[in-house]
RNA sequence: UCCUCGUUAGCUCAGUCGGUAGAGCGGGUGGCUGUUAACCACUAGGUCGGCAGUUCAAGUCUGUCACGAGGAGCCA
């Protein structure tokens, strides 16, 4: 049996006009009166849904009168044009399969609902018109990411989720062990023997692809890595997760101006992709998300995109004469006021912010001949704030060993890593974009949890 | 982790000065031949987040814990 997809019903509905079809799905909403019905569909292929009117000449009339929101049918009919005002062809039945009933407590309502409370039913809410739609961007967002890689020949590289290393030095990290945590093996010191445990070492989830990728990078040029990653941190904001998905490319015999070129092309081609795509999805989020999205979009995905040194950037803020609520100063990190308020009020349009202090950046940034700031890049965009970070990586062995010792990193840890300093070393850049960020934004949603299929947060892993 | 605000029917909420609880939607039953969150009538449904305290009396005041949301920090 196969059932036309929703999708390719409204795709051809003038050719399939007058011509029977059948389809199948969850009913969004059923009004019946004595000797006809009607039923709202949606298989979740399309935004919208279908909708099937019954007359008492079907056989189950009456106990297809008495589905609920929620239950699954299959319709036998021909599509025809619709008399109502709100769609331009409707199904009239000709048989109507009840596939699966739906209890009367059913939680999904024909109204609105919180979306704290649709956290709760996490594993109904992909039903409803806003998570459904969340979902499909959700979908093609990937899509869209792998078709810019893949198009412009870079490798996929499955970096390790469970990783050995604890120095990827972004956060506290999940451990991974199969040691019964009531009766641990004990070194004679009475710490763990971690040498007894799954790997013969401690082993964690994976805080960033980035290491193992830029190894990667050193043999097929064009890499980038896309999958999950996991952070510890006791974090309570709309904007974090304890799982979830980046992007992360990596380029070889290529510097910042490359890196930067491939983090606005990426941004642009993504936006045009998704908007290409899914015009019906994206044009509920801005009527009933966010109000401003698309126009704040189009202006993204058509505008060159600014650029502005770390230093320049603070003088604009100092010369600004606004008061900010964190003190403007050469060497701070700039906070998400300042990152607003440079691409938001001063160049009105996506701006890169480079050559920040080293001081506040990760031990592997390049220093530049300043010997001050390195070659750091964020990408700031209207309404969010940061949306890509990335650098030119220290390809110089002596410096990167430099800087760990700096830092008090145990060089041991990175044995891997200096080595592809030295066995061909070449300069390289990549960037890091966090895939459920990148989807609020697209989407105008303002909660991670709102965007991830089940979130997973600090006291939250229900389902 | 810190700060602020919340938690009353399945959902969204109201509940006055402290005096034993209300609406809309949803559910159930019945009605209706073109509906669009259909409509109309009737109806069931509550340990007011948990625990302690003040009081003759607590949904209402106090403390505390749990959970949720927003902001901050950390970051993606």
């Amino acid at each position: 049996m196969s059932y036309l997809l929703l999708k390719d019903l409204f795709k051809r509905s003038s050719e399939l006009m007058d011509t029977p079809v059948s389809i199948a799905g969850w009913i969004r909403t059923l009004r019946v009166s004595k000797n006809l019905g009607f039923i709202e569909i949606n298989d979740g292929s399309f935004f919208s849904g279908v909708q099937i009117v019954f007359q008492d000449t079907i056989p189950n009339f009456e106990a297809v009168s008495k589905l609920g929101t929620g239950s699954a049918i299959a319709v036998n009919g021909k599509v025809v044009a619709s008399p109502g005002k709100e769609q331009a062809f409707e199904i009239a039945a000709d048989a109507i399969e009840i596939v699966g009933a739906c209890d009367s407590d059913y939680p999904l309502q024909k109204k609105r609902h919180s979306f704290e409370y649709m956290r709760t039913i996490a594993h109904l809410r992909p039903r409803s018109n806003t998570f459904s739609a969340v979902f499909r961007v959700r979908s093609l967002l990937a899509h869209a990411i792998h078709t810019f890689f893949q198009d412009r020949g870079f490798v996929y590289v499955h970096t390790p989720i469970i990783t050995g290393s604890d120095c990827e030095g972004a956060g506290e990290m999940f451990r991974v062990t199969t040691l019964d945590p009531k009766t641990p093996p004990l070194t004679d010191t009475g710490a763990v023997d971690f040498s007894k445990d799954f790997f013969g070492k401690e082993t964690n989830l994976t805080v960033s692809g980035q290491l193992a990728v830029e190894n990667f990078c050193m043999a097929f040029r064009n890499v980038y890595t896309f999958g999950p990653t996991f952070r510890a941190e006791n974090s309570n904001t709309p904007r974090h997760a304890s799982e979830f998905w980046m992007i992360e490319p990596e380029i070889a015999f290529a510097g910042i101006e490359e890196d930067m070129r491939m983090a606005e092309d990426m941004t642009k081609f993504i936006i045009r992709f998704v908007l290409e795509r899914a015009p019906e999805e994206m044009k509920f989020f801005n009527a009933m998300i966010d109000k401003g999205l698309l126009e704040r979009l189009e202006l993204v995905a058509s505008s060159d995109f600014g650029r502005v040194t770390y230093t320049e950037a603070i003088e604009l803020l100092k010369k600004s004469g606004r008061t900010f609520e964190y003190p403007v100063e050469w060497g701070s990190d700039l906070q998400t006021e300042h990152e607003r308020y440079l691409t938001e009020e001063v160049f009105k349009k996506p701006v890169f912010v480079i050559d920040y202090p080293k001081e506040i950046k990760a031990f592997y940034m390049r220093q530049n001949d300043d010997g001050k700031t390195v070659a750091a890049m964020d990408l700031l965009v209207p309404g969010i704030g940061e949306l890509i970070g990335g650098s030119q990586r220290e390809e110089r062995h002596d410096l990167l060993l430099r800087r760990i010792e700096e830092l008090g990193l145990k060089k041991e840890d990175y044995w891997w890593y200096l080595d592809i300093r030295r066995f061909g070393g070449c300069p390289h850049a990549g960037f890091g974009l966090g895939f459920d960020r990148a989807l609020m934004y697209l989407t105008g949603m303002t909660n991670i949890r709102d965007v991830q299929p089940f979130p997973r947060t600090p006291k939250n892993a229900e389902f």
